[in-house]
RNA sequence: GGGCGGUUAGCUCAGUUGGGAGAGCACCAGCUCGACAAGCUGGGGGUCACUGGUUCGAGCCCAGUACCGCCCACCA
């Protein structure tokens, strides 16, 4: 064994090895009691990020620390296809072809996506495997598979006939650069500079006139109300007459509707059902038209008359100047409001009203509502639980179409006669009339559409796989938030819905990991880390390390010192496991624990362990870290090492033997955080039967000596003086050891007599004080209270050893 | 507009029912004898954002303020 540890090599082969000898595979028929997660699937084109990174680090030690609990573990891996993402790549690598969508057409295009995806997907399972990611790579599964995507017909299907999925023309979320649809939750509000153009409506009869305040002019082509809130005085004598569209001349009714602001603008707004969301919630309740003036490519259309093809810039600068020549344009000012803009194409939403595919979600997430409520399924932060709440139980109908080539086609079939038919597969003849001549809607679903049935569709649904019957439900998500609706919510209520039961108990949200700078890690502004640099410069181990020692309830900042600490912790574990290992004379791993310090260590490791068992279990893992660390440097190595050295330079085989047992169990309480270095000194362990990674976790605390369990450091050389052992030490090392025995010289010795005395006496009075307090005395744990009396008359002691 | 989170050492962050302010890194000093200088030991350094309240006692509980971040939303 070298003096410096070099993961490079070292953690290749073990992942090689473990995967070669099926170690991480998972069997339906294993008698074991299972535990579950799924990988949520990358996009099949991306490559590994830090959120990847930190997400996979904190599953598989999840993983791991299962496996070695005697648990069926099964990491399930695979891909997602991305449907706008890849397609948006592709059609600009066209472009830079000189190429349109039409110039391919729609099967030539799909198939250029596959070879994309041939040629450059597919690499996050390799990354993953460098950061020794115990996935179950055999059950590989890709969301545009065959067989998954019988599940995601099927599961179309079976929506389809509860009657939850409909054909609807509502208002959506149109984006222009995607050339889609998009849901809501793909949209993100940004707030921009705009203008707000005050315009005067004249009524219909009479010489008045209603003034409306509206940032998008050119829609007024297309309104078809004037609304007012009903209890406004300004107005009520209004209501029920009629106001002129100017330009348009049209006269439109106008309403009273609650939703109106008294307080915005004049109090009067326009109603323009066929742009707006919610002028065409107000337009449905009451029963006005749905005009369009705006096509899908964002230019006004024929229904705008002479303003036709225009640009809604160029259309807004010639109403505006048609207004003012009339009279009509009250002000103009600016105004600063949010707008929707697509969250793949950075483009601004345009409200159209469109005949797209729905799911009725209000049904549908009741269950899932339950779920939560009744606490099948837990989140960890806790308060996330109430923010998925809050979306579950005010959700709206979910726009499922896309106007993309790329993903799963709608499984529906027109006739001439405009009969619907849906099936799982081709239909020959319409099941209305019976006609042959079937055309298939162009649509596909949104990928978030086929992300739901992930926990199961892997697992071979719809059929009834031994898989799905040993694996379903799974234990736990692990995730960001920045997915909470588009696909945890998703999994939740489908899993309900398909298979009676949530797809799993917990859900883990991890840290978003930002720059040192507090922004965001993204390409675009160069403040990202590459992961996979991180893992060939300091190895997976640190990577994996650093990551979970970083990771929090919150987000939080990348430090490289946490990698740092995980290489440092790595190789201190390779040192102090050639000390042991090459003085171990022939012994063989045994516990016969004589010395104190033996006994001590023994419950120190307990101790830890009980308390990474405790933080796993919590998904606490910056906590598990801060265990291991400490565990491994300060009471293995700098003080237990130390203390035996001298015994096993002796030859003492009781104390060898004693140090490799430990040394075993130190291994295996590190092996889920760091699994290649702890395999690689097991491997050099005498008498291995097995691997490490399938090794069964230590049993459970409980045999050790209780009366041993002090703090660390200082603990250990009080351990060391009951014991009378005088360990070799270094000349400071002895001195503390020295002052420990007696411990009220500690602080005296660095020389200040008179602070020590002060802070004494201070001490004695809060405590006296705290003790004389009759509420603290009656109402205080009883515990509290004997630890201060305790504490009031050790500080008398030390005050009298200094002689005052 | 609604909701959530944050503010603790120079930096990154812990701090579990209220009871002696912590870790790692960085910095300083010493040690460096047969695992490791990517080592060991020690040290300096904090008005726990601010104001008020509850309490014998508040980093922690309550009310409010400021600043930062995230999420949701039909602010025309």
């Amino acid at each position: 064994m070298e003096p410096l540890y070099n993961p490079g090599g070292v953690e290749e082969r073990w992942q090689h090895t473990w995967e070669e000898e099926g170690l991480y595979n998972a069997e339906a028929d294993d008698p074991r009691e299972p535990f579950v997660i799924c990988l949520p699937p990358p996009n099949v084109t991306d490559r590994l990020h830090m959120g990847h990174a930190l997400n996979a680090s904190a599953q598989d030690v999840l993983i791991r620390w299962h496996r070695m609990r005697d648990f069926n573990a099964l990491w399930q891996p695979g891909y997602d296809h991305a449907g706008i993402a890849l397609q948006n790549v592709m059609t600009r690598r066209l472009a830079a072809e000189g190429k349109s969508l039409k110039d391919v057409g729609r099967e030539e295009f799909v198939q250029l996506c596959w070879d994309f995806i041939r040629d450059y997907g597919g690499q996050i399972m390799g990354q993953l495997r460098t950061l020794g990611a115990s996935l179950d790579y055999r059950r590989h599964r890709f969301t545009m598979d065959e067989e998954y995507t019988r599940a995601v017909m099927r599961f179309f299907a079976h929506l389809y006939s509860k009657g939850y999925i409909y054909r609807g023309t509502r208002i959506v979320n149109w984006c222009s650069g995607c050339a889609s649809t998009v849901s809501d939750l793909e949209v993100n509000h940004i707030e921009v500079d705009d203008t707000l153009t005050w315009i005067r409506y004249p009524l219909a009869e009479g010489d008045g006139h209603v003034t409306i305040a509206t940032v998008r002019p050119p829609t007024m082509l297309a309104d078809v109300a004037v609304a007012v809130h009903p209890d406004d005085e300004r107005y009520r004598h209004l209501v029920g007459k009629e106001a002129i569209v100017p330009i348009a001349e049209r006269a439109v009714p106008i309403i009273a509707d609650e939703r109106v602001d008294p307080e915005f603008g004049t109090g009067a707004v326009k109603i323009t059902s066929g742009h707006d969301a919610m002028d065409w919630e107000i337009g449905r309740d009451h029963n006005l038209p749905e005009p369009m003036v705006i096509g899908l490519d964002g230019r006004m259309t024929a229904e705008a008359g002479e303003l036709a093809d225009l640009t809604q810039e160029e259309a807004e600068e010639r109403i505006v100047a048609r207004l003012e020549e009339r009279g009509l344009l009250e002000k103009r000012e600016p105004f600063r409001h949010s707008v929707g803009h697509c969250d793949r194409s950075g483009d601004r939403i345009e409200p159209l009203v469109l005949l797209q595919w729905w799911v009725e979600m209000e049904e549908l997430a009741k269950p899932a509502i339950a779920a939560l409520r009744e606490g099948r399924v837990h989140t960890r932060p806790e308060q996330q639980t109430k923010v998925m709440l809050s979306y579950l139980e005010n959700i709206r109908p979910w726009c499922i179409s896309r106007q993309l080539w790329w993903g799963h086609r709608i499984p529906v079939w027109y006739c001439p006669d405009g009969h619907v038919t849906m099936a799982e597969g081709e239909p020959e003849a319409c099941a209305e009339c019976g006609s042959g001549e079937l055309r298939q809607d162009e649509d596909v679903l949104d990928t978030w559409f086929s992300s739901a049935l992930w926990p199961f569709a892997t697992l071979g649904w719809p059929e009834q796989t031994p898989e799905l019957e040993t694996f379903y439900p799974g234990d736990v998500c692990s995730t960001g938030r920045d997915i909470n609706f588009l696909w945890v919510s998703r999994m939740i209520w489908a899993g309900i819905e398909i298979l009676g039961e949530p797809p799993f108990e917990w859900v883990n949200y991890h840290s978003m990991i930002l720059a040192t700078d507090g922004r965001r890690m993204s390409k675009s502004l160069g403040t990202g880390v590459d992961p996979t640099g991180l893992i060939a410069e300091h190895g997976a181990d640190a990577t994996r390390y650093g990551l979970l020692k970083m990771s929090s309830s919150q987000d939080v900042r990348f430090s490289p010192g946490a990698i740092e600490e995980g290489r440092k912790l790595a190789n201190k574990l390779w040192n102090v496991s050639r000390l042991l290992l090459e003085n171990a004379g022939g012994a063989k791993p045994g516990l016969r624990p004589q010395a104190l310090e033996e006994r001590w260590i023994v419950a120190r490791l307990d101790s830890a362990q009980a308390q990474i068992s405790e933080h796993l279990a919590q998904f606490e893992f910056a906590a598990a870290t801060n265990v291991l660390y400490h565990l491994t440097f300060d009471d293995f190595c700098d003080w237990y090492a130390e203390a035996i050295k001298p015994r096993l330079y002796d030859g003492d085989e009781d104390a060898q033997a004693t140090a490799l047992a430990n040394l075993e169990r130190l291994l295996k309480l590190l092996h889920p955080v760091m699994p290649h270095v702890t395999e690689e000194i097991w491997s050099n362990l005498p008498d291995r039967q097995t691997r490490l990674i399938v090794a069964p976790w230590p049993e459970a605390a409980g045999a050790h000596d209780v009366e041993l369990e002090f703090e660390p450091i200082q603990s250990a050389a009080e351990v060391f003086r009951r014991a009378g052992v005088r360990p070799t030490l270094n000349e400071e090392q002895e001195r503390i050891f020295v002052s420990v025995v007696k411990p009220e010289r500690v602080k005296v010795d660095g020389g200040n007599v008179e602070a020590e005395v002060e802070r004494l006496r201070d001490e004695i009075s809060r405590a006296e004080g705290m003790l004389a307090n009759e509420r603290f005395v009656r109402n205080a744990p009883e515990e509290v209270v004997a630890a201060e009396r305790e504490k009031l008359e050790r500080y008398r002691r030390e005050l009298d050893a200094l002689g005052n």
